[in-house]
DNA sequence: GAGCTTTCGCTACGAGTCGTAGCGTAATGG
DNA sequence: CCATTACGCTACGACTCGTAGCGAAAGCTC
């Protein structure tokens, strides 16, 4: 016996390249069968595990999922491109253009739904998924503050309130034309999103102050979806 | 045998209780079990009809839950409550209302989920419950236009592109509000959100020509989403 | 009413998945 | 060398799925 120190760990390590195989196989899964086929069994196999070995590291096909679709929003940066205008759309194409994958499609909008059902499912895909995006519009709001195109907010219960409405209406709209409308949010479509978006922000913020804003949605880099020596990914 | 004509039928009809109390059962089930642990063989039980009758009217759990969430949304409605403003805020709040119903967010969400691999279904969702909403868009934006409040728009392709941007971004970000960040569309919200739009969309197009008298009238009731009579709901 | 047609309820079935238990083996750290 | 943990493998009961087959019920037409 030992005294169970949360970070004290002796025995074998669990194998690093076991995870990374079985988000790979999950993803690939995802793209062929899509969520309502996927089979804990055939991403074992398709990782080369044991079933067993997956049921160990994730609680099920929820979890699994999520870690494995949170991966993709890692992908997303928020490079400056001069303007509040550009860096929105840049970081709104680059957030299209993750969602166009069939993986991401079926996957996370299925994680969702599960989710409202399920608390603290919901408190995992925030803090793998939704949180880092959030902070890639508070990036941005931060750097066209300091543009000068958006005015500075001093009441903070406001600017987090501000805040969230962006995020919703841009990362809503984006998941709503690509999901259920089944249409590509293509450069056009950007564009004019952004440019209702830009005016609807500018021209409530200016006369009082109130509402600010910033922009976008992206995400930043992840918190790795999961990580493997933390105890299990539930 | 029988000349199979599409509208001719002979021998004995359907049940339409039998439909309306399966439709039931299935929201119910929604709610008490959610997406993933609804059986049809429990809605059958619930709805105190055998499951093969399920199967002879519906394909799968698809199509049933898209046909019973279909009937939540056919409750919108769209009055004349003066301004765009308030016609805005008043059939958001409706939308919000509806996607506040756990039957709703479990059911509508990961039908999408499954639509990304199934064309079929994205078809039945469209047809049983986005187009509707977007009739509503439509609706509204011709009462502004009367109302002089938005100008007349002489490209009928783009303004077909503006009635789809609007609705993906009103629709998106309530479900987005709702469903991922979990928190509650209530009036303020609303108000915030309408406020950003309106101005978007207003300094969008700007001010020109218009100035319109009148108003029109009458919101149009719904298509109803399913009816029972046709042939299979499949 | 006779006869035809279609629907309904019921039972039963093979196929497939789920999640777990059990066992022996491999890989670390003390 | 030994304790500890992770891994692969097999097997298992429980459950759901979707379908087939049967007899009975409910309409319509004549």
């Amino acid at each position: 016996m030992q005294i169970r120190t949360p970070a004290c760990r002796t025995g074998r390590p669990r194998s690093a390249a076991a995870d990374t195989a079985i988000l790979a196989a999950t993803r690939e899964a995802l793209v062929e069968l899509g969520w309502s086929k996927l089979t804990l069994g055939d991403v074992a196999t398709r990782a080369g595990v044991a079933k067993t070995t997956l049921y160990r590291r994730w609680a099920g096909k929820n979890e699994l999922v999520v870690d494995a679709v949170a991966e993709l929003f890692g992908e997303l940066e928020l490079p400056d491109r001069g303007s509040l205008a550009a860096d929105i759309e840049g970081v709104v194409l680059q957030f299209a253009a993750i969602l166009a994958r069939p993986e991401a499609k079926s996957g996370l909008m299925a994680a969702v739904a599960e989710s409202t059902r399920d608390d603290a499912l919901r408190e995992r895909i925030r803090a793998s998924i939704v949180d880092p995006q959030k902070d890639l519009v508070l990036e941005g709001r931060a750097r066209a503050q300091a543009r000068g195109e958006l005015p500075p907010q001093a009441d903070p219960a406001e600017a987090a309130r501000t805040v969230d409405l962006i995020f919703d209406v841009v990362a809503g709209a984006v998941v709503h034309r690509t999901l259920v409308s089944a249409e590509p949010a293509d450069e056009e479509w950007v564009r004019s999103f952004t440019r209702v978006l830009l005016l609807g922000l500018t021209a409530s913020t200016d006369p009082s102050g109130d509402s600010g804003p910033s922009e976008d949605t992206g995400p930043s880099e992840d918190t790795g979806p999961s990580e493997d020596l933390p105890g299990e990914h539930v």
